[in-house]
RNA sequence: GCAUCUGUAGUCUAGUCUGGUUAGGACUUGGGCCUUCCAAGCCUACGACCCGGGUUCAAAUCCCGGCAGAUGCACCA
């Protein structure tokens, strides 16, 4: 099987493996080795290029380990945990919320742990497969959990998503982009998810690397200002309605997608295309993604649209690398109450308007008196308070009723005046909604690994047709045959091209052919090849790894010739 | 988390049933010889019984427990 050959390769060369061997290993874990390490920085960095230099969205580094607060106004804490229950006798495991619904046809989501142990006595509910007693149920929260602090006092948890860390800060981001919408912010970095049991190899892992950005912009504004420029890229779309008429995807132009309302918004679809090219640079190519929205059933609480970029895999079927949802203002809103920080952002109208309004005059000769300290109180609390409906109390009931923080005051008609006056209004304070592209490293690694192995029966060769500009390896450099002067040579050369910036390997060990097939099977693009001719002309064979033609070229040009193969500002054939 | 199967160098494997020499081979890898362009050949070296306990004079081999992997069930914001 394909699959094995890769994980194999990945395994001996040096890419991937799982981690912590010698001691049996953990699931759920993988390292990066040497080349791994150094592709997953590349691609990383192809990332950057397109999300932070081209898109314009600045990046940021927050913790991995995070305050019980803030994962509560998330809703990670309540929310990211399954309710579980077990068979007192074969000791099966269930989800408990699943097992009561079947039997009772009624949706259970939201009720506590108590209330759903009762339920499984009430209705008698037994262990599906044996009939024997449940057990109480608990929750299984998927988030690691450790203790901030010597003494250990503050509960804090290892970071579900790194998405949180941007809507934290969101008051300084907002101010550092001068409180303007749209604008996005990225973060890539390590996430933690305890899975009961991740089985798909670096598919599903319990530490693993994602690459958000979370776009905030105008509720009402969802376009996107270059969306002309891709409107006829075509993308292939396997909307909900005909997944749940277990039809076939669909070929339309982002401007259709958008158009036949497929697709919520503008700055959604420029995402699904974005996330296409990106893949495409980095070697998956189109006919093996698709943009799978998500079924209104499987939708997260927070979510109004949302599409998995899934690619197709030859042991795991489709798999979702890259998810891409219109968050709305689920977070900021959230945090908002959690937190006591407005994280709103006001939006100033194109022009003023101006409106009539009835507003409350406190008369201040009666209010000082009746409310004495609490008064400058209690007039903060009326600004935010509809007039309307404190002339209607008074006028209806002869008070108005009001608490602050506990206290209950009483505002008379002589405390109070009322006026229609002419108001300016220059905008108002909004939440932004969040469209979230969100890209799971590990698993776009995997990704690349699979589409681009290659195998060559013909020639008898294994090698990862990968994207030159991503190869771990750039060059390697041999000497054709294990002699002195052609080693010197060799050696200088290599030497060379590493002060120059590349990562090139020396390899002398066996013959030709087998140094070439080693330099293949990882990848690298290039072999620079020393022979007895060398000595007499300064030049040298350059092979290209994927057709292994060979051009012959001067020694001293060779770090340009690179550099200009690399960018692909040249075609190996024009060489 | 449950059940079944599996676990010998980097990889593939012999040996395990029936306990008994220094755990054998092939490929890979390192060094050397040879070699004027795609895994050739020759010499040589490195390298393993998943971990822990038990039975036994003696355990890769039998027994128990753990760990890991595969598959099925369950789970999968």
């Amino acid at each position: 099987m394909k699959h094995d050959k890769v994980m194999n390769i990945a395994k001996k060369r040096g890419f991937l493996w799982s981690s912590f061997e010698i001691y049996a290993g953990v699931a759920g874990f993988y390292d990066y080795g040497p080349l791994g390490a150094i592709l997953k920085n590349s691609i990383i960095n192809k990332w950057r290029e397109y999300y932070v230099v081209r898109e314009g969205f600045y990046e940021i580094e927050s913790p991995t380990v995070m305050p019980e607060e803030a994962l509560k106004a998330s809703g990670h804490v309540d929310n990211f945990t399954d309710p579980m229950t077990e068979c007192k006798e074969c000791l099966e495991v269930y989800r408990a919320d699943h097992i009561i619904e079947e039997v009772i046809d009624k949706e259970v989501e939201g009720l506590t742990n108590e209330e759903l142990t009762a339920m499984i006595a009430d209705e008698e509910i037994g262990c599906p497969k044996c009939g024997s007693q449940l057990s109480r149920v608990w929750n299984y929260n998927l988030m690691f959990q450790t203790l901030i602090g010597a003494k250990g006092k503050k509960t804090g948890y290892m970071r579900p998503e790194t998405a949180q860390g941007i809507f934290i800060p969101f008051k300084r981001l907002l101010r550092f982009f001068r409180g303007k919408l749209p604008f996005g912010v990225v973060q890539i970095g390590k996430a933690y998810r305890n899975e009961i049991s991740p089985r798909q190899g670096v598919i599903r892992l319990r530490e693993f690397t994602q690459a958000e950005a979370e776009i905030f912009v105008d509720p009402r504004d969802k376009t996107h200002r270059k969306f002309h420029e891709i409107k006829d890229n075509t993308l292939k779309l396997y909307p909900a309605e005909i997944q749940m008429n277990e039809g076939e995807p669909i070929e339309v132009s982002a401007g259709e997608a958008l158009s036949k309302k497929i697709v919520s918004s503008q700055m959604l679809v420029y995402q699904l295309y974005l996330a296409s090219e990106f893949l495409d640079e980095i070697g998956i190519p189109d006919d093996v993604i698709r943009f799978r929205q998500h079924l209104p059933t499987e939708m997260a609480h927070y979510a109004i649209d949302c599409w998995d970029v899934e690619v197709k895999t030859e042991k795991y079927g489709w798999v979702e690398i890259i998810g891409i949802a219109d968050r709305t203002d689920y977070d900021l809103k959230s945090h908002t109450e959690h937190s006591n920080e407005d994280l709103r952002v006001f939006l100033e109208y194109d022009e003023p308007k101006q409106i009539k309004k009835l507003a409350v005059k406190p008369n201040m000769s009666k209010f000082g008196p009746s409310f004495k300290g609490d008064a400058p109180k209690i007039l903060k609390a009326l600004e935010d308070i509809d007039a309307e409906s404190v002339r209607q109390s008074i006028e209806n009931e002869g008070l108005f009723k009001l608490e602050i923080s506990g206290n209950s005051y009483e505002l008379l008609p002589e405390h109070v005046n009322f006026e229609e006056v002419d108001e300016t209004v220059r905008g108002e304070k909004i939440f932004p909604h969040v469209i979230e592209p969100s890209y799971g490293i590990d698993r776009i690694i995997f990704s690349v690994l699979s589409h681009t192995f290659t195998e060559d029966k013909e020639n008898e060769r294994e090698y990862f047709r990968l994207p030159w500009d991503i190869a771990p390896v750039e060059v390697s450099v041999f000497p054709l045959l294990n002699k002195e002067e052609l080693v010197k040579i060799a050696l200088q050369i290599n030497d060379d091209l590493r002060l120059d910036g590349f990562i090139a390997e020396f390899d002398t060990s066996g013959t030709i052919g087998r140094r070439y097939a080693r330099s293949d099977e990882i990848g690298v693009p290039f072999a620079v090849t020393v022979d007895h001719e060398s000595l007499e002309d300064n030049m040298v064979t350059i092979r290209n790894r994927d057709t292994t033609e060979q051009k012959r070229i001067p020694i001293s040009d060779i770090s340009e010739v690179l550099d200009s193969l690399m960018n692909y500002w040249i075609e190996f054939e024009d060489l």
